[in-house]
DNA sequence: TTAATTGTTGAGCAATCACTCAAGTTTCAT
DNA sequence: ATGAAACTTGAGTGATTGCTCAACAATTAA
């Protein structure tokens, strides 16, 4: 045995992707890192490797809480169409302050990457498609209770919800007034709502 | 009299387009517009004075060239609300190497520039503004011709329909499957004919 | 107490960044 | 032809980039 490492690892993983989606992977130096970290570059680069490698940890970080946060809403609402209506209201509803009120870090980051850097886009596109396939079998449990047509497609139904939800980010990111984000959020939501049986 | 400039300001002005287009602010580097350009450094800064306002001006370009596209078709077009509909199917029938199967270059800059460029954000801001305004004008004109209801609220239609344009143009970048683009093309399309009373 | 192991440190690496400027080239009015 | 003006050139600026590594500190087993 030998010395334990005295830096946080959750902590610092939770740093790096605040940092990351604000500023994006481009924009974020070393430097930057090393503030927010409070770690000195040798020790990050001992920890997590190299810039990529940092960013593509942070970025699985975002992705896993982002399809928990569904996942319990969704388990615990009563209705599957309900909850996917409440998750587009709920980003209206977001503090003056919060981090959310950004466009989705997965947005940013294919947006930022594509024609840079290959691996973190690839990496992006999987979890892009992972958030469609939790968002399909929302729908597929609406359509199983009853709630939607049972002809509706619920992987189309997915990717249109989730191409709301991108949009909506990118609106909170343009810092619209807060009327008009919820009124967008509303009209979204009934979209959403209007598929009910 | 003196010599004449040799470049062509309009054809450097596209490469730049392009290039900060496809790779964002930041990782577009002097080196990459010094090659698209097929100018020296000091031809660069002699003609756009920075790498910032360069940008600035490919943006403005970009914007121009957008709205003016938008115009152009809402004036042929015999009813307007078709034509918001057709602006939408429109981006699932681009050639698959066209240079516009990508996110909007105004959403691309917001979101690269927000915390790293104020100037660049600000100007975007007001482009997607006016874009939204211009949208507002085309549901304006469908309310005055009686083609969706009279008490509907245009400037939050477009907002919306501003929204699926940044939405399903996101969809383009993450490089969907044709059949997926047309879908969600033909979804959102059709939620704008809806509105038709 | 000692030896082995692991973590931390920060000065400094080569490469690249946005950018400059003195020198040379091309044009036009005279 | 000549001088003045405008444009082009590209080597080179200091700053910053992502990253390394030799020296040091802390911990544990023996």
């Amino acid at each position: 045995m030998a010395r334990a490492a005295s830096y946080d690892r959750d902590a610092a993983l939770e740093a790096a992707m605040t940092l990351f989606w604000r500023k994006g992977y481009h924009a974020t130096s070393l430097k930057d890192l090393e503030a927010a970290l409070k770690m000195k570059p040798g020790s990050i680069y001992a920890a997590f490797d190299s810039k990529e490698n940092l960013y593509l940890l942070a970025l699985e970080r975002y992705f896993q809480r982002s399809r928990d946060a569904f996942r319990t809403a969704l388990a615990r609402a009563e209705s599957p169409l309900g909850a996917l209506a409440a998750h587009l209201r709920a980003y209206a509803d977001l503090p003056p302050e919060d981090a959310a009120r950004q466009a989705c870090m997965l947005t940013r980051t294919l947006v930022d990457t594509r024609a840079t850097d290959p691996a973190i886009a690839q990496a992006t596109q999987a979890y892009l498609d992972e958030m469609a396939a939790e968002f399909t079998r929302a729908f597929q449990a609406a359509r199983d209770r009853g709630e939607i047509a049972p002809d509706s497609d619920p992987a189309r139904l997915a990717r249109r919800f989730q191409a709301y939800v991108t949009a909506l980010r990118v609106e909170l990111h343009r810092g619209a007034p807060d009327r008009v984000i919820r009124d967008l959020a509303e009209d979204m939501a009934r979209e959403i709502e209007a598929l009910r049986v």
